[in-house]
Parts: C-alpha cells; sequence; structure tokens
DNA sequence: AGGAGTTTTTGACCGAGATCAAAGCGCAGC
DNA sequence: GCTGCGCTTTGATCTCGGTCAAAAACTCCT
C-alpha cells in the first residue's frame, strides 16, 4: 500500500478533495507503480482499464494511426488524472517519455469509490473541464499556426508546466529546464516533422532568444520575446 | 418557464438524469431562448456567463486570434450542453450556424442546482469526457491529417451526428443533409482555407462520391469510398 | 579512447495547400 | 427581367513545411 499522507502530489491531484478517512481508504485501493521512459502503461481500448495519478514524471497520451503516423494529444505532468472512469474504454495509448511513478486503481474500483464521494467527481469534473480547454487551446495551435509559433508556444507551455512540477515556489518563472521529450515527439506534439522542428529550434536559437546547451536542455534568453512569437491569441 | 416535459430533447440532454421534481426544480431555473443564425450567445470570457442545453440548431465554439484567424473548437448540437460550469470562465466565443432554440441558466443558479444532484454532475462528467474525445480526434485530425481526409472525416461526422438530430429512427445514416455551416466556417474548422475546401468538394463530387445539387446540400453517393478517404485511422 | 548506433542538424529539392485574383452563381430587391 | 451583392468556384503562382539524403553530434559500450 502505498502511503497517501506522504504523498507529494496530496494536495494538487484530486485526493485533495478527500478527508482522512476516506483518503485512507482510497490509499487502500492504489498501488505504487514505477514506469520506466518509453514504457507504455495503457494501450488504447485496454481491455482491462486501469486509472491513474501522476506520482512524478512525465507521460504522453497519443493516437496512432496504422499507417504509423502518430499524434500526441496530450502531455501529462505530476499530479494530472490519467484515464477514464465510468463506461467508456480510452481510447489511447499512455506511454512515458520519462521515468514516472503512478498511483494506479483498476478501474472499477475508482469508479466504485467516486459513485461514493460527490466531492472527488467534482474535482475530476473541473479536471476534465481544464484539459478540454487545454485540448481546445492546442487545436487552435494546430489548426492556425505557424511552425514558429508552434514550437514557441511549447516552450512557454513547458516552462510553465515543469514549473509547477519542480514545485519549488519561489521559481515563478523556469527559465531553465530539460526537455522531456525528444524531438520527435515534440513533432508528433506540434503537428510538425522532426526536421522542421530542429529548423525552428536553430532559428530562434540564432535570434539569441533560447540557447540550447544540449540536446535536452533549454534555456530562454528572451522570454517577453518567446511569449510574442507564441502569443498570437 | 420552459415545459421540460415535453422537451424534445428531454431524454437525451444533461436532464435525463433527473427525476420529476428534481426536474420541475431545474425548469424553474432555466429560460428558453431562441438564436438567430450569425448571433453570438457567449463571448469569450463574458462576466455574466451563462450555461445552456441545445435544444435545436448548431452552434460553434470559437478560438479568435487578434489577427482575425478564427478555429473553430467545436460545433454543438440539439442536446449538447454549453459552457463552463464551477470556477472559471469559458474561453471561447458561442454562435449560432443555425438559427437555434436553446434553455438558458445564469452559471450561478445552475452551479447551486448540480452541487446538489450529484447525478447530474456525473452526467456532466461523462459528456465533458465524451467532448474531450473529441477534441482529440479532431486534434489528430488537424496535426496529421491531409486535405481530403479532413473533408472526407467531417462529412462522415455530420452524417452521423445529423442523423441523431432529426430523431427519424428509421434512417441509420443520412445520406442527405444540408450543410449547417458555409464553407469559410468548415475551412475554420478543418484548419484549411475556403479554396481548399471548395477545391476539394470539387474532387470527391467529380469522383462520383458525393452529390452537390447546391451549396448547402450534400448527398452521400459512395459512403464505404467516403469513409475509406476519411478512416486513416 | 575508439567505434557502433542513435539522435539531431543541415542541405537540396519538392509539393500540398496558401495566397492573390478573377470569374461564376444564386438570390433579394426593385 | 435586370442589378447588385455575397458566396463559391476556378485559375495562376508562391511559399512553408515536407521529403529524401548525408553529415554531425552525442551516447553507450567495450
Amino acid at each position: 500500500m502505498s502511503d497517501c499522507f506522504t504523498c507529494v502530489v496530496r494536495n494538487r491531484a484530486i485526493c485533495a478533495s478527500l478527508e482522512t478517512e476516506e483518503l485512507q481508504l482510497l490509499g487502500k485501493l492504489g498501488r505504487n507503480r514505477t514506469i520506466k521512459r518509453g514504457e507504455t502503461l495503457l494501450w488504447e481500448d485496454d481491455p482491462a482499464p486501469v486509472v491513474a495519478n501522476i506520482i512524478n514524471g512525465v507521460l504522453k497520451l497519443s493516437v496512432n494511426l496504422q499507417d504509423g503516423r502518430e499524434q500526441i494529444v496530450s502531455v501529462m505532468y505530476a499530479s494530472d488524472f490519467i484515464g477514464r472512469p465510468f463506461g467508456k474504454q480510452s481510447p489511447y495509448r499512455v506511454t512515458a517519455m520519462t521515468d514516472a511513478q503512478v498511483c494506479v486503481f483498476t478501474r472499477s474500483s475508482f469508479d466504485n469509490f467516486a459513485r461514493e464521494h460527490p466531492d472527488l467527481q467534482n474535482k475530476l469534473l473541473q479536471r476534465t473541464l481544464d484539459e478540454l480547454d487545454r485540448a481546445r487551446e492546442w487545436m487552435t495551435l494546430l489548426g492556425k499556426k505557424s511552425a514558429t509559433e508552434r514550437i514557441a508556444t511549447l516552450l512557454i507551455e513547458l516552462s510553465d508546466r515543469l514549473s509547477v512540477d519542480g514545485c519549488s515556489p519561489e521559481t515563478l518563472y523556469l527559465d531553465r529546464f530539460e526537455l522531456p521529450m525528444d524531438r520527435q515527439q515534440i513533432a508528433d506534439i506540434l503537428g510538425l516533422t522532426i526536421e522542421t522542428v530542429s529548423r525552428q529550434f536553430t532559428r530562434i536559437r540564432k535570434e539569441g532568444i533560447i540557447e540550447l546547451p544540449d540536446r535536452r536542455t533549454v534555456i530562454i534568453r528572451d522570454r517577453p520575446r518567446l511569449k510574442a512569437l507564441a502569443q498570437v491569441e
């Protein structure tokens, strides 16, 4: 059993809606699990589905077309909730982009628990609405933005989302961070090819907006200009 | 006051989760409203927000960038739920694509009601999850599909969604229907330009897959081939 | 340290869809 | 019936990002 009371995401995940006793009950249902980078936690329409909270690490949710094309439809971070409770199966593949730790529930046990805890369901609803907003923002990116705008938007988003993850309250903005994904994955998030991603990185690096000390590290040198590139909204 | 008991979407909208007495209560909170094609029901981040059920008609949800680019992030049909309950405001513009009738609630009154009706919240959660799936499917379209694939996908989707709307149970497939939007709106849904949309229509019309008796009418002549064009998944 | 394999960058070229421009079509009003 | 206007189609050209290929940089192993 996992100890929910010392859990690092206890106050940010959906569990935050629960009181001591309920948390104890939910804790009995969950199992901690470690996943290696590249490992798939959940296959599309898995017949034995699970839901999970992310404790740490970054996971992707992807749609894979038969001809091999892959679209990443969501990137999920610590405290995010994975999976589809109630009814339908989840038509996505969930794969770890970095080593990760998750807190896993069988769907049936989670469903039963949730049915009796309206506060938890409410939290879940709000999270799903947030996720929907994010998906729609990304639709706008995919439908209307240029390659440069896409890259800039991703970098801004990452610096926001990873800073919460890092949990150091003094760094409101993360100006230096590790990319949790490789170039191919960036391409599959942004609806571009790996070559275009690389060229755009080079471009904004040469303009002095960012620095790339190595493949995985990004330093934002000129945030206002980066925001200007991203912020067409 | 609107009469919920004879409402055409009574069994398909979220209200389906309510018993007689509760429905009566909710009915007191709602107001019927007619909207003309092109009229905007809700502006992005409206300070006096409402939520609504669609009784009939088709509405769009759009994100508008400052330079005039518009991405339509959702097309909503009869029995769909509009707006964002609990907390945040809705960052989208909601506009009628056809004349429509909606059942409107102020957000605060709806929130209060929903808080006391877990079944309603559960229904809302499931709907939101469905909507999220649809948004992600569209992300895949916008990120990975060719112009032809996009048009074909939209036509299949419309023939599915409008047939439920029409409510004639014998027509499982609608092979003839009216487009609820003009070419520009199709372009803004699919992340294309109006010219490309027009060219693709002409193309699949010349191939005998569809027929276009007039601007707004579509007849599907060869559904299997249309599906093949759309169905890259 | 050297070498094999992987990932990323760079270069040359190409093409799907965008852009710009000009008809064509359908309908409302007179 | 004609005219004017908005929407749609068609045509000509351009461009951004894709494709194909090779070089460069990094990683990991021995």
